[in-house]
DNA sequence: ACAAAATTCAAACAGGTGTTTCAAATCTAT
DNA sequence: ATAGATTTGAAACACCTGTTTGAATTTTGT
């Protein structure tokens, strides 16, 4: 029974300084510090520090996926084509419910994901191609419906240019969020950040695109 | 005549490394080897790590900033309001006119954005406000005036997310290009990606605002 | 209660970092 | 040409990193 308990000491102070201070700058002095084990601990547990990240990671993911593709299936099923809000809409849900996993989850999560991705590429990127890839399927299928106008790299594009704006959004929605509150009192939280994203992703993703693009497609 | 040649030799040296792995992830013993310089002579001539990003940055920023301050004051000077696609239409020009500054001078810049601003937050924060604050408010100025609709947060909400759509699309710019030569055989250039940016900001600073918020606001 | 397995612990390892030091070399003026 | 300032060079410094080691401890199954 000991064994859970410093495996759960360490993955908890770990999720927290990670979100924090992000991957690299996160050291397994300060991990087993705060967690008060030995530092040899999260070795033995563990193996590494990147299996560690991972772990981190998939603890969250393994909580927030299932939920996102129950979402997606509902609106795949549909006899007509979803709407971009729509699509984006159904990752809100499954979103605020991690704060019902853990404290204050929803905002752990979203920093986990800025961090996972813009840190040292490629942790987000393993489980997202090797874990999750049916669950990619089925935001590309639902976008698509959604948008059937997009060519395959207008596709592409659009939808990088959505993951920029949420990996960014999240990783630095504590910072942002300070600075909305000094700047015009406004205490937003999460939920209010995260429904804000999805207007402005279902019009960027539905944007008109330059005929100068179109015609380049159609050579 | 020694002295420029080494700390030109340091700074050709540093923005390629930066742009390719990162501020942090580039040694200064790195630098100083590819630089064929001393390692001594980084701290020599510029003082620190730190100081050296902040040089590299500002020897970009300085050919940037005017051209778009430039730009921004045509529209501002316009008697009609400017449309959101022109305003983003008007940070154009001056990115590619940077491959005349210096080879491959976009792309190196578009990378150190990226990284200026995910990396160790600061720097680039740094420049903004303290050197070109006249421009970020030529910025606001003229997304206000092409969507006066915004109300103070909604527009501050935005321009976050556009600032990091930007930010993550120009930091992971050469390796989202590969990606799309290999997937889909297409070869975009810089100048097709940062275009492609445009429609997509675009709209998404221009969507509607959600009912749910608009009341808010209304309080 | 005891033997065996699992876990914790303090210490050291091997390698990396930015920065400093101070003598040697080079350039610059008189 | 020579004295003085500037620049280079090799080495060391102080500190931090993830990982490994091997003995001490605790937990587990019988």
């Amino acid at each position: 029974m000991t064994r859970q308990n410093t495996q759960n000491k360490i993955l908890d102070a770990a999720e927290r300084l990670f979100a924090e201070r992000g991957f690299a700058d996160t050291s397994l002095r300060l991990i087993t510090s705060e967690a008060d084990v030995n530092l040899a601990s999260v070795n033995y547990h563990f193996g590494s520090k990147k299996a560690l990240i991972k772990a981190v990671l998939a603890r969250y993911l393994e909580q927030f996926m299932p939920k996102l593709s129950e979402e997606l299936q509902k609106l795949l099923q549909a006899e007509q084509a979803p709407t971009l809000h729509q699509v984006f809409d159904s990752f809100v849900e499954p979103m605020l419910a991690l704060n019902n996993f853990r404290s204050n989850g929803t905002n752990i999560f979203m920093q986990l994901l800025g961090r996972g991705y813009s840190d040292s590429q490629g942790h987000l990127r393993w489980f997202m191609t090797t874990q999750y890839g049916e669950v990619l399927q089925q935001i590309t299928l639902a976008v698509k419906r959604a948008n059937p106008a997009l060519s395959a790299s207008e596709f592409f594009w659009r939808m990088h240019f959505t993951l920029g704006t949420v990996v960014f959004t999240l990783a630095s929605n504590e910072a942002l969020r300070d600075i909305a509150r000094v700047d015009f009192e406004e205490d937003i939280d999460v939920e209010g950040l995260v429904r804000r994203l999805v207007p402005f992703l279902a019009a960027g993703v539905g944007a008109p695109i330059l005929p100068a693009f179109a015609m380049k497609e159609a050579l």
